[in-house]
DNA sequence: CTAGCATGTAAGTAATTACTTGCATGAAAG
DNA sequence: CTTTCATGCAAGTAATTACTTACATGCTAG
């Protein structure tokens, strides 16, 4: 419960608050209640409100996560692939679920957080367009737009993961691997030869 | 320039800043600014802040405008079908774009607004199913898990929605409907027996 | 012409918010 | 034991915010 302990706690309270009320309506106050800590310790510890965010700006450098994560255990295998890769995308999405909303929430008055989310779809595009390639000229992947194709493997994601980040199990309650292999599948089969 | 202007003016200013900085943020005195009309004007109208949301909410049924369109022009031909719904569906989201993004971030505070929002998925999901339905008794679609395929093609669009709603041609600048094309062009394919 | 109605203007109020200052406390380190 | 350092506590401040009240103005319908 030393120092350290103090501003992790701080800026967990911060990432959830900020997250679900926005950050003009996460107030100090709440933000300390929730913390377990006075309201005067966010200011020692942040200088000012605006640090907080600052500081989970700087704490959190979220993309290599999921990076060194993709390149792994490619099989070169059309399905297995992009399921294992959808897998790994939707559940890094939903790791970073707070700092997502936070994003899409305070894009104006936080333009850096949103600029890190708004880099991840376009890091992966890069990626996924490679592995597009590699596998069109194994053969094994039809002539297609590979840019497209990546952007759409993307939004599928993105869409569950908001789907299911948002609103729970209200549009459905089907188990989240069991809708990804699903969308995997068709995806696959609409990009094979 | 009656009293019905005015409202209205205060209303698609609210509509503005209050999804691009969220209802905290948005202060009144900024609403009636924007709307070039005096801030006492917006409580002699509305009673109070939450007023001007209330009415929001109220005057648009976003919901039906979509429907509608939907059942028209079914050719039976998946390719076709899945590429109109598409559009639509694109189109018809990026109307209410304003609408969306207060539903995302005020949805603890306007909880009818994001019932709203949450409520398009579900219906177009249902009406998604049905058509798979006929589509597989046609013998056009493969055995496949039917809600999962239409929550995937509601994921697509969602997430191209949201790619371009949000992050414009950060991520990408190909047209929409050259993106749809294509994704549309994997999924059906995708979905083919 | 006049009566009414929507709006503008001016001034103010109570509450909240980010942030400060001064002092007390307690635990750990030398 | 004593110094240090992080934190709690109490009180306060300046700015902002939602909202009110009272009065002036102008347009429109009868």
């Amino acid at each position: 419960m030393s120092s350290k302990g103090t501003a992790e706690k701080i800026i967990e309270a911060a990432l959830h608050l900020v997250s679900e009320k926005g950050y003009t309506a996460a107030t100090t106050k709440a933000i300390a209640e929730l913390a377990g800590v006075n309201e005067v310790t966010i200011f020692r510890h942040f200088g000012n409100k605006r640090g907080i965010l600052k500081a989970i700006i700087e704490q959190f450098s979220y993309y290599p996560l999921l990076q060194q994560e993709l390149n792994k255990n490619v099989t070169w295998d059309l399905e297995t692939d992009l399921l294992n890769f959808s897998i790994k995308h939707f559940n890094f999405l939903m790791s970073i679920k707070d700092f997502v909303m936070i994003g899409f929430k305070e894009a104006m008055q936080f333009p850096e957080i949103n600029e890190e989310i708004a880099n991840i779809p376009l890091h992966i595009k890069t990626e996924l367009i490679h592995y597009f390639q590699e596998m069109h000229d194994r053969g094994k992947i039809r002539e297609i737009d590979m840019e497209a194709a990546a952007l759409s493997l993307i939004a599928i994601n993105f869409g569950h993961f908001m789907s299911r980040a948002r609103l729970g199990t209200f549009v459905s309650n089907m188990p989240n691997e069991e809708l990804l292999k699903t969308s995997v599948s068709i995806f696959s089969r609409g990009l094979a030869p």
